[in-house]
DNA sequence: CGCGGGTTTGATGATGCTCAAGCCCGGTGG
DNA sequence: CCACCGGGCTTGAGCATCATCAAACCCGCG
């Protein structure tokens, strides 16, 4: 059972077994309907949420009300707001679930709890941050110097079922283009396959 | 003496001015001329570092020997290539003085010996770590929303000595414009006030 | 069926890039 | 101390990419 959970702890950090069952008691299951918010901007982000089927997205609605998709998770990922998360502070961000998700979820007082209880757990956080941190900084250089065709070619090749299971307007979102734009680029790809 | 880190760690966490003073053990000074290097793309970067006056710039070159300027840091500032010093991988990032600089050198190993002395300093760095990050997407996404002179104005307002202290070329490039460009929304921006 | 949201397609325009030339200024050597 | 580079910055003209606006289309759902 959840192993998923448990397959990205393993593969990032040494830990026994024991630990592992341990580790599950600090989650709690949750399932949404799509269209249904995990989170929403303004209420401070209380969990770590981590994906086990299903797809979420995280936005920032800007003044105008134009959203910017920030984040995709499917399975096997993490979503989270984590300014607000980690600094009580109110959410920048909304989590909306674009299909029905089963997530398991981590208060963050079990978040702590956890933390005293396996040490180790520390380590795979601070990696998951690291590693969010150093994607995070490729992806802003890309976006600057790459064109939208290019950009979009590195998402199909990096998250190849995340490009197609989302609504063409929210990879557009995430690209940083209009829908439109994304619209005619599939369309020269697809003309240039054949 | 270094009074500018140990403020930066105060201002983060709680901690004994005895910790303060041990903390600076792990840390050795060092002080680099303008145009030099304190890391090489392809080598593995071995040490975090905190500048203590002067200006340093991160920055990835392309396949087409086109840079990108991710990171400057002043006086204050932490600066490494996060992805090689914690991974061990060879650095994507160059390092290099835009100014004559004075630095603290935190080695991986003594990295790892302060986290087990002062458990403390682990918080401060995961603070790091999280403050980055939100600073990243918060960039990420103005870059895709925002045109070329409100993503500079936004520079001056948050890091108005550095947008003025650095080159423009490298301004231009932390920006993802052309210097051209920057050349001509600061000539529009002068015209505008006077 | 027909409605409606998301997607496609088209025409037009703005933002920012490229290429090319000139300029300014600071550093170097005579 | 001056003359002369040379690199960085500026300015201009033309062009590419992508946004905007508007209309048609497609398809699932009531």
């Amino acid at each position: 059972m959840h192993e998923l959970l448990l397959n990205s702890v393993r593969s990032k950090i040494a830990i026994s077994d024991e630990e592992l069952k341990k580790l599950l008691t600090f989650f709690f299951p949750r399932k949404i309907r799509k269209r249904q918010y995990v989170l929403n901007a303004g209420d401070v982000c209380q969990h770590l949420t981590f994906v086990e089927s299903g797809l979420l997205r995280s936005f920032y609605a800007d003044d105008k009300a134009n959203e910017h998709v920030v984040q995709f998770a499917s399975e096997g990922w993490w979503i989270t707001d984590m300014g607000s998360f980690f600094s009580g502070e109110p959410a920048m961000y909304n989590i909306e679930a674009l299909e029905d998700t089963e997530m398991l979820v981590l208060p963050r007082t079990s978040h702590d709890m956890m933390m005293d209880a396996i040490p180790a757990m520390e380590r795979y956080f601070r990696l998951l941050l690291q590693n969010s941190l150093v994607a995070s900084q490729k992806r802003l250089i890309r976006s600057m110097k790459d064109p939208a065709e290019s950009r979009y070619l590195t998402l199909i090749n990096d998250y190849h079922d995340i490009a197609n299971r989302a609504p063409l307007h929210d990879v557009a979102s995430y690209l940083g283009i209009t829908p439109e734009t994304l619209s005619r680029i599939r369309r020269q790809l697809s003309q240039r396959k054949s």
